[in-house]
DNA sequence: GAGTCTATCTCGGAA
DNA sequence: TTCCGAGGTAGACTC
């Protein structure tokens, strides 16, 4: 593990290790008390204070403050970063291209500048998604309906894709919204959107919202619309086998 | 600045310094060979890998891997962070209350450890060009216009410190916000909160923000507001004495 | 590239 | 506290 750490270095140090730092795409890790400008999709300035700033091989930086996940200045992956002195003062500048932003720091005091080249090895899984929901309905689609019968997933409209398409046992239509968290009203909106789109066309359309719970305000609306819910929980074991289709069904 | 690192450091170090930073609440930076695994709104494990991971002062909980600007793991603000050893192994563990989620990382081998407490936030933005301002302002309150006298600094509010109370020759009340670089829309929206808590209370409220510069968005908020605006330079230089108070004045 | 959708979205403001 | 909308959303995926 190659790890190289500078306690409170002078300037042209810190210059040193940040252009040595940069040049071999290390992890940079800086606590320091700086002040950064931003200019792109918006617009920012951020006075001076004490900050961690993050540097990754993949291009993305970061700005933290002491507070907060999210940081107060950044750029994407693939954003090119370089380290000057202008007028006796150091400056780290990172550029992205289309769109064209540029975040400036200033760095007026550096505490603490630490590099290392990482690899990482595994990958995250994550479950309880709603594609996860999707496989459990498909496998067992008993637990919208008796009867109920899967016919498309994922199936396009101009106002965006149709989680799961299906039949009653009546033959209506069935369009199912699924969530994997409390449904709020915007569920409802799109639900009724997709609803509409078949509506115009025949008759004994159904809507179904499916999510573990629904907001107050999501269920009047709903109940409002003609529309249904069905309370169901996402799955939460991690699934290994990720291909479930439609291709029994159809 | 007080900031503390150890490089390498061995198992039962690790545990003492980490169980000192949270304590203390310092912001905590760590680099390490780690695995974790996140049960809550959704499921995750994480198997071992260089990481970094980042333990603000507020609760936050973060685990980064050498790509990407979201943290792959992460725990909100207000999150309760603690350490522990489990059958000879280091582990973090960081819990969130409603939604109750839980987050542990076991740390394999350490091979940074820094923590430091940054200064309070109103310190920081005082500190510097700002206060200078402020300085400035007090022994040239003409600055703002002729008839403004400041009644008082640092006025603290439930929304935080306003930087200069006064009043102008009306005795109408007026609230002074500095910015030493560019205003946006953010130092509006300060300035916003601290009018609305006078304004509650009394009429003849105006509020003032005093910058060398602002965004145009901020300018038009400002405007929509009812609020000012005031183009001025912070001083070049850098003051030793800092001792200015508003005794002469009061 | 542009467009769409998901997310442990995060975050701030309001009821 | 919950709910709701905005975001420099980021990130993954399709066309």
């Amino acid at each position: 593990m190659k790890c190289r750490v500078s306690e409170n270095p002078s300037r042209s140090e810190a210059y040193r290790l940040l252009e040595e730092g940069i040049r071999k795409r290390s992890l940079i890790v800086i606590l320091a008390c700086c002040s950064a400008s931003y200019e792109g999709r918006a617009r920012s300035s951020l006075g001076a204070g004490e900050r961690l700033i993050v540097i990754k091989p993949d291009g993305t930086f970061m700005v933290h403050q002491d507070r907060k996940v999210d940081p107060v200045n950044w750029q994407p992956p693939r954003s090119r970063c370089r380290v000057y002195m202008k007028q006796k003062s150091l400056f780290l500048e990172s550029i992205r291209r289309s769109p064209e932003e540029r975040l400036e720091v200033e760095l007026h005091e550096v505490h603490l500048i630490s590099f290392y080249l990482p690899r990482d090895m595994h990958e995250l899984t994550v479950s309880g998604h709603e594609s996860d929901m999707g496989d459990m309905i498909i496998m067992h689609p008993h637990l919208i309906e008796p009867g109920f019968r899967p016919v498309a997933r994922e199936y396009a409209t101009s106002s965006g894709f149709i989680d799961i398409l299906g039949k009653d046992e009546n033959g209506s239509l069935m369009i199912i919204e699924l969530k994997s968290r409390k449904a709020g009203v915007s569920a409802v909106k799109q639900l009724r959107r997709y609803v509409d789109e078949f509506r115009d066309d025949q008759v004994g359309v159904r809507g179904i919202l499916v999510a573990p719970s629904i907001t107050h305000d999501a269920l009047e609306m709903l109940e409002d619309e003609g529309l249904e819910f069905r309370e169901i929980e996402p799955p939460r074991e991690l699934k290994s086998n990720r291909g479930v289709t439609l291709d029994n069904f159809l």
